[in-house]
DNA sequence: TCTGGGGTCCTAGGACCC
DNA sequence: TCTGGGGTCCTAGGACCC
């Protein structure tokens, strides 16, 4: 069979290093960068942790509680997403000087498919390290590489060497690179297939290719063969550049659980209309519209239809918004977060074209332009709906 | 120690059509 | 008279990833 050479590229501790790069009085320093601890009483969780908190027990997804309690004289930083995606838009950047065959994963993670830039770079290894070196001259920052021949494994390669690392796993070595290592680094088992997992008594990668993939179907519900696949070293998806979003949401947790209708409807508002412009920004419009509730005892729901038509502005989408969230919560419920997304998204041709067709401009896209046009010029907070004021000014804010 | 916010993918069941 | 089977679209929930 055909032999890949595929690499994934992984920022180390990224956006703690980012901010040590940026402030070098951080360096050496435990640093948190996540939500506000509020003296141990915040309610957000761990980002991302310097390799000097992760010694105190700090690590991602944390309950930013806990690690405060863990170390409170660490630093705590608030995210910034801006600053972060500037970065990750250089370093996708400098992969794709590389190979066109870049697909990013997330703001700090990419595969490459470098098969056809041996010629031109060298080994797997060599283009690994030479895109280290670029990342650290370039950038001032660290990354982890693992090279395979497919995703799963240089995936795990590259989590294997953190941080500053670089792994390499030869065609061939695969079942003997997997067998030892914990099924919850198979991509897909979490916390769930773990422990159903675990009570078969699989514990182990190598584990998995002694049972059949009819028995791990029984257990899981589908999906047994994939991870026998995945288990035996064997990955046949190809790295693919990227695609667009498939839906595009936003999400917010109260500081305090709320009951208060103003409060909902004005929050609820608020992220529509953050949906609908990052909509319009990508040139999509949504034809389906989602809101989620979770309950103060962290019970979920979701409520969701379809439009006629794809809808890319708030005057459409909050309508909608507004009548899913009734049947949602009643006047009593105790609500912990409320979430907005647009999802079926269909491209939106631009207004030009819609005039071929015979449609005539739409009113509330005329108005949606505008204000987009005034955000860009002058920054989010010189537009805002009179509702929102009113509700930020009544929680003190 | 309670658990963010951005996403993707999958499953099950119902409606509806032929 | 009670009843097939395939296909598509839709909704709700859940697991998982970073």
């Amino acid at each position: 069979m055909f032999q890949r050479t595929i690499l994934h590229v992984d920022m180390d501790a990224f956006y703690a290093g980012v901010e040590v790069r940026d402030r070098p009085e951080l360096r050496g320093k435990p640093l948190v960068v996540g939500a506000d601890p509020k003296g141990g009483k915040g309610r957000g969780i761990v980002a991302t942790a310097s390799y000097e908190a992760r010694r105190f027990g700090i690590h991602s997804a944390q309950p930013i509680s806990t690690a405060y309690r863990l170390c409170p004289h660490a630093v705590y930083l608030l995210p910034d997403m801006a600053k972060y995606a500037r970065v990750s838009d250089e370093i996708m950047h400098i992969l794709l000087s590389f190979t066109d065959l870049v697909e990013p994963v997330s703001i700090d993670e990419a595969f490459l498919d470098v098969t056809g830039s041996r010629r031109l770079f060298g080994s797997g290894r060599d283009i690994a390290r030479r895109v280290k070196e670029r990342i650290r001259a370039d950038l001032e920052l660290t990354a982890s590489v693992g090279v395979a021949a497919n995703k799963f494994v240089a995936k795990v390669a590259s989590d294997f060497g953190k941080p500053d690392g670089l792994v390499v796993v030869e065609p061939g070595e695969e079942p003997a690179f997997l067998e030892p290592l914990p099924i919850r680094r198979l991509w897909g088992v979490g916390p769930k297939t773990e422990e159903v997992l675990r009570r078969a008594g699989l514990t182990r990668i190598g584990d998995l290719t002694r049972v059949t993939s009819e028995d791990l179907d029984r257990r899981l519900g589908g999906g047994g063969e994939h991870l026998q696949r995945l288990a035996r070293g064997v990955d046949d998806r190809p790295v693919s550049p990227e695609e667009g979003y498939k839906s595009i949401g936003h999400e917010t947790t109260f500081e305090r659980d709320t009951a208060d209708r103003e409060v909902l409807g004005a929050t609820l508002l608020a992220l529509t209309r953050k949906v609908a412009a990052r909509l319009r920004d990508h040139d999509v419009a949504c034809r389906t519209v989602t809101v989620k509730l979770r309950e103060a005892d962290f019970t979920t729901h979701t409520r969701r239809t379809t439009l006629d038509e794809a809808a890319d502005t708030e005057e459409r989408i909050a309508p909608v918004a507004a009548r899913l969230m009734r049947t949602l919560a009643g006047d009593q419920t105790l609500v912990r977060l409320i979430g907005v997304y647009a999802s079926n998204l269909v491209s939106a041709r631009p207004r030009g074209q819609l005039e071929l067709f015979g449609r005539p401009p739409r009113k509330d896209r005329d108005l949606a332009a505008a204000v987009d046009d005034i955000v860009r010029r002058f920054g989010d907070a010189a537009i805002t709906r009179a509702r929102l004021v009113h509700a930020g000014r009544k929680r003190g804010s």
